[in-house]
DNA sequence: AGGACCATGTAAAAAGTTACATGATTCA
DNA sequence: TGAATCATGTAACTTTTTACATGGTCCT
């Protein structure tokens, strides 16, 4: 059984970029879509072997030593075509800093001022890895518009600047309301903090 | 069996601001926490038999008609604040809507520029909800500090704030993108569109 | 020879959704 | 009386993670 469309997604999008084995391929997509995917070795095999059946991928015999790399067959690029075709949907939206906060009435205030300056380091330092990809990415882009040759570079600079503002957005709110739970709230207890 | 600690938390939490049956915490859990968060009925009940069985909620016979509501104990407020404290971390990013842009080159511009103009439409609209959202919750913690008594709107104040904040972010972002694979991009294809 | 990493997979458990079944209450 | 909504729960299924088992290759 495929794993799950989203999966199968993911896999044959990898695939068409470049043949890999599956251990590779679980490397790329954590590596290259990292910001924005994720996948486990449980679920990258078993699709793995469940596209093979259909004749989306098949095994690409290579002389070197490690492992046979997959590849994507002309099916699998029709099949990769269609899915990205189809409607999707965001899934329901699960954030466990924002449903502790809700709380935070009930927990010490030094609790919540160290979950939003963690949030706010964390936060932070996404954005400066963003803004390095960003400035790679930028300059991948005009080549490939210079050469009028392949386009991915422009549609992966799309997904790092996603990230870049993100990340942005989540500092702002970070400052934002550590300033606004700081007015009026209990002062800094004890001689703990560096700031 | 404890669905999970993550769902332990949202209803302990809720049923700490008021006791409610079943049917209702998961309304009020879609509708308050909904920026955020989610629960299905079929982890909502299991969660309460469970909360139940160790003690931790308890059903308050109530007179009126419908169902009986759920009401926290006090080792049910004790665990509260245990699992608020205990250590987290966020779940694996998982978004359709980067992964199928990473692949953009892989489908029609037509259809790209449709993913964003809707991304775009609705982060606008999810912006100017959270906006609305903090008129009145300003308004609330206002009321708040100057009465000298709960806190609660504080908090819910800077959840809301991380939605506005985002919202933005996801506005920003689909403008720039858009503008970016214009930008030399093919030209829009056909007189279909309304812009 | 040994350690680090590449590689392939499986099994069990956890987490969560969806659909179904059922009945009470409220309101028009 | 009938529809909408409130209410409670279960069962099956899907998805995903985690841990385990196993062996090859490459480098020192």
């Amino acid at each position: 059984m495929a794993r799950t469309p989203q999966t199968q997604l993911a896999v044959l999008g990898a695939l068409s970029i470049e043949p890999m084995t599956g251990y590779r391929l679980r490397a790329e997509i954590v590596q290259t879509l990292g910001h924005f995917w994720h996948e486990s070795f449980g679920q990258v095999y078993p699709a793995l072997s469940a596209l093979q059946a259909e004749g989306l991928v098949e095994r690409a015999e290579a002389g070197g030593g490690s492992g046979t790399p997959f590849r994507i067959t002309a099916a699998g690029r029709r099949r990769l075509r269609e899915l990205l075709g189809e409607p999707f949907q965001q899934p329901p939206p699960r954030d466990q800093l924002l449903l502790r906060l809700f709380f935070g009435d009930q927990v010490p205030a030094d609790l919540v001022r160290r979950w939003l300056t963690e949030a706010l380091t964390g936060a932070e330092e996404d954005r400066a890895r963003y803004e390095r990809l960003r400035t790679e990415l930028e300059a991948e882009a005009a080549a490939e518009a210079a050469a009028g040759g392949a386009r991915g570079a422009r549609f992966r600079l799309v997904t790092v600047l996603a990230g870049l503002h993100g990340a942005q957005a989540r500092v702002r709110w970070a400052q934002e309301a550590l300033a606004l739970l700081e007015e009026g709230g209990a002062p800094a207890a004890g001689p703990a903090g560096t700031a």
